[in-house]
RNA sequence: GGGGGUGUAGCUCAGUUGGGAGAGCAUCUGCUUUGCAAGCAGAGGGUCAUCGGUUCAAGUCCGUUCACCUCCA
């Protein structure tokens, strides 16, 4: 009954290898399909191949991570890559369509292993129409295509059907032309068979339509949904009733889980049982030494391994990385969540990066493309492990300490709020807390801690992202979808006003509002859109360029300036402010572009192919773009690479490029064919999805890549480049800015006089900067601690009188003075251009402290003896009240504590001294004083007092302050008095 | 983008209402013992991440910047 019209290799087992008889549950035993089951490959190739017979153009699929579609993190269905095909925002090359689109979602990951269906992971057949076929012949292709003996030959007696409740179209074709039986056309609410869920009464307003599901029959009397299709037919306007309206262009939009149809068709419990799953499976049971059970817990996570490691790999391959936000995020969540699973088998080693070759294995039919980037994909997977592991190390700890809080306050239930300030914080995943808090005989409050977490979200917040946008640019783009772009050739150019629109489009909510004329008001943004332009809208790392747009001659006159230029689908946006005249749609204006800011572009993008080719050269050919940015000579260049560059790398670097330029290599560029462009060796990066044909840039014959920015005629034109930072932005990822041209050379020059001033004010030649810098560091620390200690030692002298060496650096030795400033600035903890300064000030500080460290040392040959000898009698005990020349609290405490132990009967020390015009006190008791009720703090609180301040500490010694040192003779005149009276 | 946390000796970390910078491990010295391990006594080692503010006084309070960890979107 499973039957197909090609011939094909049988299956000796779901899995395709002799399965373990001790792997294989009790409650399960595989039956072997009477006749051969179909392989999962060739069910995804036989799905393209009919609908390229029924004259779907075949599409690869999508990226996995579409960078252009911000309102997505990740491709969630077939249909995502047409959106703007289906919304006739982009000229149609074809009207239907066929893909197999890898996709990845989280909104059911709970799920993920539980159930028999459910990945984050997976691949979804598809078949589109763009205002082509509907209804008919969707329906009638699909049933073809699944009962078909030339195709799937699913006996017709395990399909059934549901339909929108009302929409009799499709309940008629199915049943008048399908021939289904009515009992087996089942009438589903909006809920379940609209799209959007609900649209008609809940919205959103915007394109939507009536679904169509087949289910599948299993022999235990389950139905498994395999195949949806979406008759995407009416506009939605407002609330019901009469809200729908139908399209003039209808859409078809189907989608048919792979791995779901192929578990069906091979007979297996589970998709994680099919051909391309139960391999990885296998896999992950043989990595953690634990037997797969299909109905077991551990079974349960084996298979939420496989999916998680499946996924990552796919999105590691193409170059999301681990990390805090975005889709970075999600990976990291999903190799948590998998390493967590990992955990509670007992698995305490990195073991999920050994997997990826098995996954690339399985999926190598598809996505050969996979095998090239194992490496890699492995080395990032284990660090990521390594980190979560270290984390949950640190985890622990916390949770024995929260454990014993508990046994102190005789709690048995952990606390929901902490345990979700232990994973919020710190990372402590929930259920690694319930396990052990499980083994501790704790039980583990979830309803509160699901309603910290929900508390968390809300205040972390985030806005919605739309589906489909709506707003006045998405009607411009209906009528002009693309605005020609002519500043390759020209900065300057006439064009029609096509569109004005209030405000800067920064604020989400506000989508801004279409205007037909404007009047001069630089306080409040517009947007223009041209009938075509010479301004570069940002894209490509390249930012957006400024410049004019002007009446005609002979035209009512206004002034545009354009601050920025950003991309709208194909629409090039200009934004700025209207400062003079009246500007109207359809008025004939005069767009000139910013030519020098354009040339510096031109300079920092052109530069930036150059630093990636080195890069190449010199770091390896691992160092891949990860993003980078273009401005006015000024770059910013991300790409992947573990460690720090060295010095020795960075100057290779900086000398490649200077050759490069020096060459003057002619660029070029032109427009190819996407497969010309890859025979000739032009660099593309995994995981981008590239037009065809596409435009590549040329220079000489070391640099060719794929670019959309503009670039100069000639390498020499970028003048001086200079390297100014190379920094770590996330692990596995390195930084470098540079700048070109006049800005570079300035920066030179700063560089330069920042060495200078620096040379200058330490007496330091320009190749010893940084071993002098550390001196002075050093000396100032060794002042501190003399003045704490009392005694002077010796001090270096810096400045002019130290050396009569060289301060002013050569252009010759110019990277070696700025290496050297470069650790000068690591060592005092600045920004290099602020090093200067700062040793100024240092410099500074230490006279300062050299002249206290005088006065502190004067003091310093004081002796205890001759103070506690000053002292008067009162009582038993001693009253020693005195100001001293030098000292510092520090000090005085010292010789409170020197009395005090020498002192055969009880003393009262009350020690002050000036400095910086202001006044230290610091008082001390004997023990047996302090037992009879006195109070040192009391005592040095109220002297403090009478100087204008206040102070306190403990009983036994306490130090206060005061401005008025005027007022200290009396104040101690006071405090002997008041002394002498606690004691008598 | 937002929330929470951390930054103190080489390492792991304490540090109460603001008022003498600490412990354990490691290092060094001496002693004892000696097959090894160890034991005892002592010492050195700190820009309390950074800069600024409040204060007579800041590791501690407030703000800034930086780095790292973590969660949410």
């Amino acid at each position: 009954m499973f039957g197909s019209g090609k011939p094909h290799r049988s299956l000796s087992s779901p899995a395709g290898k002799t399965p373990c008889r001790s792997c294989v549950s009790p409650q399960f035993t595989f039956q072997p399909p009477v006749q051969p089951a179909m392989r999962t490959d060739e069910l995804r190739e036989q799905y393209l191949a009919f609908f390229e017979s029924k004259g779907c153009v075949r599409q690869p699929s999508d990226v996995l991570v579409p960078t252009w579609d911000p309102s997505v993190l990740f491709t969630p269905a077939g249909m995502n890559q047409f959106k703007d095909h289906f919304l006739g925002k982009v000229k149609l090359d074809f009207t239907r369509a066929t893909t197999c689109q890898k996709c990845l979602r989280t909104g059911d990951i709970d799920n993920v292993g539980r159930t028999a269906y459910h990945h984050t992971f997976f691949e979804m057949l598809g078949n589109f129409s763009f205002g082509d076929y509907f209804k008919r012949e969707a329906i009638l292709w699909a049933w073809e295509f699944l009962t078909d003996k030339r195709w799937l030959g699913i006996e017709p007696g395990r399909l059934s059907v549901t339909v929108y409740k009302d929409d009799d179209e499709a309940r008629r074709i199915w049943g008048d032309e399908v021939g289904l039986p009515n009992g087996r056309i089942a009438g589903m609410e909006e809920d379940e068979n609209f799209w959007p869920a609900s649209a008609p009464s809940l919205g959103p307003d915007g394109v939507c339509g009536p679904c169509s599901e087949i289910y599948y029959h299993l022999d235990d009397g389950t139905n498994v949904e395999i195949w949806n299709l979406v008759f995407t037919q009416f506009n939605r306007i407002g609330t019901p009733p009469n809200n729908l309206h139908p399209l003039p262009s209808k859409n078809i939009d189907t989608g048919m889980g792979l791995e779901r149809c192929a578990s069906v068709l091979q007979g297996v419990p589970t998709n994680y049982h099919i051909d391309i799953l139960r391999p990885i499976v296998d896999a992950v049971a043989e990595v953690t030494g634990v037997a797969y059970e299909y109905q077991s817990e551990n079974g349960r996570r084996l298979r939420r391994i496989t999916d998680h490691i499946r996924a990552c790999t796919f999105a590691v391959h193409e170059n999301v990385y681990p990390g805090a936000n975005g889709a970075k995020y999600v990976i990291r969540r999903l190799i948590r969540r998998a390493v967590l699973d990992g955990h509670q088998m007992a698995i305490r080693d990195p073991f999920l990066y050994r997997l990826v070759d098995a996954v690339a294995d399985a999926m190598k039919r598809q996505y050969p493309e996979l095998s090239e980037t194992t490496a890699r994909v492995a080395d990032v997977i284990k660090s990521e492990e390594e980190r979560f592991l270290a984390t949950i190390d640190v985890g622990l700890d916390r949770i024995e300490r929260l454990f014993d809080q508990m046994r102190g306050d005789g709690v048995a239930t952990v606390d929901g709020g902490r345990a979700a300030e232990l994973y919020t914080s710190f990372g402590v995943p929930p259920e690694l807390l319930q396990q052990i808090a499980a083994e501790h005989d704790f039980s583990f409050d979830w309803d509160g801690y699901r309603a910290a977490m929900q508390t968390h979200a809300e205040i972390s917040g985030g806005e919605q992202v739309k589906l489909f946008q709506t707003g006045p640019l998405e009607q411009l783009k209906e009528s002009i979808r693309e605005t020609p772009f002519l500043g390759y050739d020209t900065t300057s150019s006439t064009a029609e006003v096509k569109g004005i629109i209030r405000g800067d489009g920064h604020d989400d909510e506000d989508a801004g509002e279409a205007l037909s004329e404007a009047v001069a008001d630089p306080d409040n943004p517009l947007r223009l859109v041209l009938s075509q332009t010479p301004f570069y809208a940002e894209s490509g790392g390249q930012v957006g360029d400024t410049g004019t747009i002007s009446a005609v001659a002979g035209e009512p006159p206004f002034e545009f300036v354009v601050t920025d230029t950003q991309k709208h689908a194909g629409l090039i946006v200009h934004h700025g402010r209207l400062i003079s005249g009246r500007l109207s749609v359809r008025a004939t204006c005069q767009a000139v572009v910013d030519v020098a800011r354009r040339d510096a572009l031109r300079r920092a993008h052109s530069a930036t192919h150059i630093l990636h080719h080195a890069l190449q050269n010199h770091v390896g050919k691992h160092a891949q773009q990860q993003g980078s940015k273009v401005d006015a000579d000024w770059l910013r260049f991300d790409f992947s690479h573990q460690q720090a560059l060295s010095d020795e790398t960075l100057a290779k670097i900086v000398s490649d490029v200077a050759d490069r330029v020096a060459e003057d290599a002619a660029v070029v560029c032109r427009t190819v064919s996407l497969a010309d462009a890859r025979q000739a060796g032009a660099m593309m990066l995994f995981g981008e999805k590239y037009p065809d044909p596409v435009r590549m840039v040329s220079m000489g014959e070391f640099s060719r890549e794929l670019c959309g920015g503009t670039h100069l005629d000639s390498t020499g034109q970028v003048g001086q480049f200079e390297l100014i930072a190379e920094e770590s932005v996330s692990a596995g990822t390195r930084r470098v800015i540079a700048m070109t041209g006049d800005r570079a050379a300035q920066y030179r020059q700063q560089i330069l006089d920042v060495i200078g001033r620096a040379c200058r004010s330490l007496g330091s030649p320009p190749q010893r900067l940084a071993e002098n810098v550390a001196a002075l560091v050093a000396d100032v620390r060794s002042i501190k601690k003399e003045i704490a200690a009392g005694k002077a030692g010796q001090h270096p002298t810096f400045g002019a009188a130290n050396s009569t060496a060289q301060t002013a650096p050569q252009a010759s030795d110019y990277l070696v003075a700025k290496s050297q400033l470069r650790d000068a600035a690591r060592t005092l903890n600045v920004a290099p251009v602020d090093v200067a300064e700062r040793i100024d000030a240092m410099l500074e500080e230490r006279t300062r402290m050299l002249t206290e460290l005088t006065e502190v040392a004067a003091g310093g040959e004081l002796s205890p003896a001759d103070l506690l000898a000053e002292g008067e009698a009162v009582g038993d005990a001693t009253l020693v009240v005195t100001q001293t020349a030098g000292g510092n609290a520090n000090l005085m405490r010292g010789w409170i504590d020197a009395i005090r132990k020498t002192s055969p009967r009880p003393v009262a020390v009350l020690l002050a001294t000036i400095h910086d015009d202001k006044v230290i006190l610091v008082g001390g008791l004997s023990r047996a004083l302090v037992d009879r009720g006195l109070s040192a703090g009391k005592w040095v609180g109220d002297t403090a007092r009478a100087v204008g301040g206040g102070g306190g500490g403990r009983p036994d010694l306490a130090q206060a302050g005061g401005k008025d040192a005027a007022k200290l003779p009396s104040a101690l005149a006071a405090a002997k008095e008041q002394m002498r009276n606690w004691i008598g």
